[in-house]
DNA sequence: GTTATTTTATTTATTCATTGAACTAATTAA
DNA sequence: TTAATTAGTTCAATGAATAAATAAAATAAC
C-alpha cells in the first residue's frame, strides 16, 4: 500500500529524491529506501543525477522508468477515434487520429480501431504494451460485466468493445465513460494527492461529468456518476428525452448550440454563418469574433456556468476543469463567463474554495486519460503481485 | 487499520461470530482471534452465546461493549437543543430537549447547554464519556481552525462553541454541519460498508446535504459540500441571498412553504389556517388535510423531487433519505411524490441504483449522528494507540 | 586547510501485525 | 461409534515498517 503511495507520487512525472518522498508520505528514510530498492530492481525507477542546494550532502534524483512499461489509450468518440502510446509517467509517445465515416457501421470502425492499436503496438517492439484503456462517450451502464450505451452511441450497443480487443490483444482492458478519464488525466496534470477532489465537465455533445473524490474516481453505486446533462436548471423548461425538464445540455451542448444559432439564423439575425451550418463552422465564427456566433456562445456558457455553480454548492470541490468541444471554442471567454456567473451566485466564502479551469484546446486529455486509466487499474496488480512484470528489455 | 474494519463491522450493533467477521473482511481467521483478544483485553467486545446453525461447532456471538465507552452528542437548532448520551454502539442511553427563548442570547443558550451536558455526564459516572459531537445548522466554514457561521445564524458567529465545550469538560469535541452528521446516522443504521454511497438531504428551514462517499463524510475542500439550497432549479428564478436565482429552497424549505402559504391566505384561498401561521400550524393542516396546505405541501415536495433527480444524476448514490421537518411533516406523501417525479425524470437505468427513503417521523436521527461523529473520530485515537483508554468499571 | 555542521541515504537489529499450518473443540450426519 | 463439518486457537514464520547508529557528501566556520 504504502509502494503505491510512493509510485503515486513519482508518477507525476516530477523528479523527487528519497528524502523528500519520505517527508510527503510520512514514512521513514529507511522504509523509502527499502521500496526504492524493489522498485529499481524491478526497473520501475531509476536514478537520475544529484541535485545540489545549501549544505548537505546532494540529493539523488528519482524518476519513474517511463518505458518499464506502454500502455495503450484510445478515445472513441462520435465523430472520430483516437489511439495513443502512452509511458507509465503517462507521457505521449505515439498517437494517431481517424475520422469514422458515419455510414461506416460500428463492427467496421472496431475492425479499424484494432487495425491501429496493432500498428501502435508494432511501433516499439522492445517495451511491452501491457493494458488498454478506452474512454467511450457516456452515459453508459454496465450489466452483467457487460456494457450498455444509453444515448447517442446506441448502435454501438451490440458491440463488445472491451471483449473484443481482449481477445485481439490478451491484454487487460479498461473501459470508461470520457468524462471520467478526463477527470483522471486533470488530476494526473495537477499533481495527484489523495486530498484532491475535482469535477471534469465534459462539454461536448453532451455534457457529462468526471468526478475525483478523495484523489479516486468516484463511478457511483452503479457507474453513471456525473451525469450532469441531465441536471435541470429550469424546472418547468423544455422536454428533455431523459423524461427532464430544463437539462443542462439543453442549453449548452455542441449540439445545443447549434440548434439555437441555426434557429437564429433562420429568424433573419445577420451573421457570416449560412443556415445548416455546423458546430465547427460555428466555432470558426466564434474565432472571427462574427457577433451572433459569440453572442450565442456566450449564452451558452452562462447556462453552463449555472451548471458549475450547482456543482460548486454540491460538492465543493477544490477544482473544476471545463473541457471539451464547448470548451475549445473559445476557452478565455468561456473562463470569464464562467468566473463572472459563480461570483454573482455563489457565496464568496463557498467560491474560494475552487478553482476554475478552462481545458486545454486541444483534446487530447482525455485521450491521455484513458491511458491512465489502463495504467491506474493495471499497477496495483503488479505491486501486489498478483501478475508479475514482463522480463526487462536488455 | 484492520481493527477499525473489524471494529466497525461490530458497530452495527449486530452480532457476529470470528468466523463471520473472517469472511466479511478477508482476513485469516487467526487473524480474527488475535484482534478480538486485543478488544477483549480492552473491553471493547464481549461474548454474548452461542449461535447453533447447522453441522459444525457452535459460533460464539460476538458484540460491542456498548458502555465501554460513553459520547455525548448535541443538536443545536435555532428553535432548540438536544442534548444525548450515547454508547460505542450508538445506542441512546438518555436524551434531553430545550426549547431556546428567541430572546435568549447565544452566550447564555451556551451556558444552559453547559448545564443540560453535565446533568447528562453525572447521570451515570461509572461509565466515561470521551468525547462530545455537536451539530450545528448550516452552512458553515473553518476559518483558522475556528467555526464560522454564515446564515440565518449569524449571532452566534462571536460564540465558540467548540472550543467552550472543551474549556468545561476538557474532552475532545467535534463540531459539523446537521446535515452531515444526518448522513452518519443513517450510514451506521443502514449498515456501515465501505462502498456505501448515501446522500441525507435535510429540507428543514434551510435545505443541506450531508453527503457519504466509499462509507466516509465527504465534507469538501474547505467543508462545504452539499450546500443544495443554493442549487438552482429555475436558473431566472427569484433572487436569494446568496446571489443565485431559483435555489431550491426559495421552493421547499420549511421557511419558502410558511411563506408561501401565508400568501395563498392573504389571496383569500380557503383553509383552516390564519394569515400569520407558523410551519408547526400548517404541518397540523396537512395532517389534518387541509386542501390548500396539503397542496402546498406537495408543491414544496415536488420542488425538492427536482433537486433529488440532480443528485441522483450527479452522484448516483445508493440511497438518498430525505429528512428534518420537511420530511416529517407527512413522510408517506412525501415519498410518493420524489417517487413519482423520479420516475418521471430520471432515466430508469440511473434511478434504479438509487434507493430513495424519507427520514423517519422523530427527529433524533441528527441527535444521534452527533454522537456517531463523536465516536468515529475518537476510536481512531483509541485503535491506533495515540490515546489509551480510560480505566474499565470494576 | 581543518573541523564542525548539515543533509542524504543506508545498514542493522527490532517490533509488530498477519499468515499458514497444524491443532483442539464441539457439533451433526451417517 | 465414526466420519464429516464448522469454529476457533496456537505457534512459528513472514514481511513491512521503524529506530538508531552509521556512512557519505556537501557547506560553513574558524
Amino acid at each position: 500500500m504504502n509502494r503505491a503511495l510512493v509510485l503515486r507520487i513519482l508518477r507525476t512525472g516530477d523528479q523527487y529524491s528519497r528524502a523528500e518522498i519520505a517527508k510527503l508520505t510520512g514514512l521513514q528514510p529507511a522504509t523509502i529506501t527499502n521500496i526504492i530498492n524493489d522498485f529499481q530492481k524491478l526497473g520501475l525507477v531509476e536514478e537520475a543525477g544529484e541535485i545540489r542546494e545549501g549544505r548537505g550532502r546532494n540529493a539523488i534524483c528519482l524518476r519513474v522508468n517511463g518505458d518499464r512499461l506502454h500502455f495503450l489509450g484510445i478515445r472513441l468518440s462520435r465523430k472520430y477515434y483516437l489511439v495513443g502510446r502512452f509511458g507509465l509517467d503517462s507521457r505521449e509517445i505515439i498517437k494517431k487520429k481517424k475520422y469514422i465515416d458515419t455510414n461506416c457501421a460500428p463492427f467496421d470502425v472496431l475492425q479499424s480501431l484494432i487495425k491501429e492499436c496493432h500498428e501502435l503496438i508494432d511501433y516499439d517492439r522492445e517495451h511491452e504494451v501491457v493494458a488498454i484503456g478506452v474512454a467511450v462517450p457516456g452515459p453508459y451502464v454496465r450489466k452483467q460485466n457487460r456494457i450498455v450505451m444509453m444515448t447517442g452511441f446506441r448502435d454501438w450497443q451490440e458491440v463488445h468493445i472491451e471483449e473484443e480487443l481482449r481477445k485481439e490483444f490478451q491484454i487487460k482492458v479498461y473501459m470508461e465513460h470520457d468524462a471520467n478519464v478526463g477527470a483522471l488525466s486533470y488530476n494526473w496534470s495537477l499533481g495527484a494527492n489523495e486530498n484532491r477532489s475535482l469535477i471534469y465537465v465534459a462539454a461536448g455533445q453532451g455534457v457529462g461529468a468526471g468526478i475525483i473524490i478523495g484523489g479516486e474516481l468516484f463511478i457511483g453505486t452503479t457507474g453513471t456518476s456525473g451525469e450532469i446533462g441531465h441536471m435541470s436548471i429550469a424546472y418547468d423548461g423544455p422536454l428533455c428525452q431523459c423524461g427532464n425538464r430544463g437539462c443542462l445540455e439543453k442549453y449548452c451542448s455542441s449540439m445545443a448550440l447549434t440548434k439555437s444559432l441555426n434557429n437564429k439564423i433562420r429568424e433573419g439575425n445577420y451573421t457570416i454563418l449560412k443556415e445548416g451550418c455546423s458546430f465547427e463552422d460555428i466555432s470558426d465564427a466564434v474565432k472571427q469574433s462574427d457577433r451572433l456566433a459569440v453572442e450565442e456562445y456566450e449564452k451558452a456558457c452562462e447556462k453552463l456556468s449555472i451548471g458549475v455553480v450547482n456543482l460548486i454548492n454540491a460538492f465543493n470541490p477544490d477544482t473544476i476543469v471545463i473541457g471539451d468541444e464547448i470548451a475549445a471554442v473559445d476557452p478565455e471567454l468561456l473562463l470569464k463567463t464562467v468566473q463572472r456567473i459563480t461570483e454573482e451566485r455563489v457565496l464568496p466564502e463557498i467560491l474560494e474554495g475552487t478553482e476554475i479551469i478552462a481545458g486545454k484546446e486541444d483534446n487530447d486529455e482525455i485521450l491521455r486519460g484513458a491511458g491512465i486509466l489502463a495504467i491506474n487499474e493495471m499497477l496495483p496488480d503488479f505491486l501486489s503481485g498478483k501478475r508479475s512484470l514482463p522480463e526487462p528489455e536488455v
